[in-house]
DNA sequence: ATCCCGAGGG
DNA sequence: CCCTCTGGAT
């Protein structure tokens, strides 16, 4: 909603800023943690990440990218073959017909390669903002946008920057509180953090270098 | 709002 | 059993 007033917005930078400061030190060497050698292996990567953790898509890319390392044999893979290489990901008829599907596009109208905008990625199937923006971020060092997924909105929402459950909404809100410089800071530290720290079920605020800032952090414990 | 979907934890 | 994991399309 637009209901949000200067000083509320004010205090929403200011938790941003210091929240993203302690991650930062807390996680100095934060990464994109799925393993990839190129922007297709990029974006299949993270298509495969979709509902399943990046240690068992790290599982299945080896495999995957030694039968299928590029843009054109993926647009020509035999769809069981696919299904099977990536079935442990979950959802894997779903992300083999997209992955195929996507490299199919790639290669009709994109020049075989990855494209470089928002726009160009969006039409490819299986991908979204979420999938977009890290492809871009850590492909080609582009901030498009804030990456959102399952632990940016969980934290964000649990530190009260935002009160959105849709991820776009999430996204809008979130762009105006950081520098573009640190979008996908922002979401790489908000996301080892969720995984180690702020989990979804049993969050351990006991051990947390944001409880004394955090909203939620009294509620739980 | 619902579906896709497997694996691991509690 | 239920919930969660770097979502997206219908």
């Amino acid at each position: 909603m637009a209901g949000t007033s200067p000083s509320q917005q004010s205090w929403k930078q200011q938790q941003a800023s210091e929240v993203l400061n302690r991650l930062t030190r807390l996680y100095p060497d934060a990464t994109c943690s799925l393993t990839y050698e190129s922007p297709v292996q990029l974006l299949v990567a993270t298509i495969l990440s979709a509902q399943c953790t990046d240690e068992r898509v790290n599982k299945v890319t080896p495999a995957l990218f030694a039968r299928y390392p590029d843009v054109a044999a993926l647009a020509g893979a035999n769809l069981g073959e696919l299904e099977q290489l990536i079935r442990s990901t979950g959802f894997y008829r779903n992300k083999a017909k997209n992955i195929r599907g996507a490299c199919q596009m790639m290669m009709e109208r994109f020049d075989g390669q990855v494209p470089q905008t928002m726009d160009a990625l969006t039409q490819l199937p299986g991908v979204a903002r979420k999938t977009a923006n890290v492809v871009l971020a850590h492909g080609f060092g582009i901030n498009a946008g804030v990456t959102v997924d399952t632990h940016v909105k969980r934290l964000s929402r649990r530190l009260g920057l935002t009160v959105e459950d849709n991820p776009v909404k999430v996204e809008r809100e979130l762009m105006p509180l950081l520098p573009k410089a640190d979008w996908e800071n922002w979401s790489i530290r908000l996301i080892y953090h969720g995984r180690a720290v702020c989990k979804a079920r049993k969050p351990d605020c006991g051990g947390c270098v944001l409880a004394d800032l955090c909203p939620a952090a009294a509620e739980m414990g």
